[in-house]
DNA sequence: TTTAATTAACCCAAATTTGGGTTAAGGTTT
DNA sequence: AAACCTTAACCCAAATTTGGGTTAATTAAA
């Protein structure tokens, strides 16, 4: 099983990772999420790690920042 | 951006491979559930391709099969 | 064929995600 | 200092996921 501790883990993590890759491109959570076509919260609090994000949002993100979205996992 | 067919096609890509690999260690949906803490009904509607599953989801299946959670995205 | 096992397809309610808005807080620049 | 940009932190409502249950349909086994 996946304790709740590991879960959190995964996504700060995750979230990390989706922040240093959106930092590498110089743009801003806003604009990101205007390009991936999702909303400014969500960008805010997927890279805070607050919630449990589904593949697709993470697909959109991947093409927005012009990355796989399996990079997402890289040090995961 | 992401077309809901684009969108159809990840998720029922997705869906069959979790399928395959269930089918490969020759579990059941209701078993594979059970192990991945899980209900029923997400197993056989993730399999079909029938919704937005969580990045955690996935990769509590990954701990249920013994594979890492990557391998559901192999094919996509 | 009959029975059993598995999966699909529903219903409903609860929990969570998601979006849209505002305001506060933190930096940076001028 | 002020003005500005960016992010955090809220609120609320809508949409979706998730779980728990039942029943039908499909498939496999006896």
């Amino acid at each position: 099983m996946l304790t709740k501790s590991e879960e959190n883990k995964i996504l700060t993590e995750l979230g990390k990772r989706v922040r240093e890759l959106r930092e590498q491109k110089n743009v801003t959570q806003y604009n990101l999420a205007t390009d991936a076509e999702i909303s400014k919260n969500q960008v805010g609090r997927l890279e805070r790690g607050e919630y449990k994000v589904s593949i697709i949002t993470l697909v959109k993100l991947g093409k927005a920042l012009d990355v796989d979205f399996r990079e997402f996992f890289k040090y995961l």
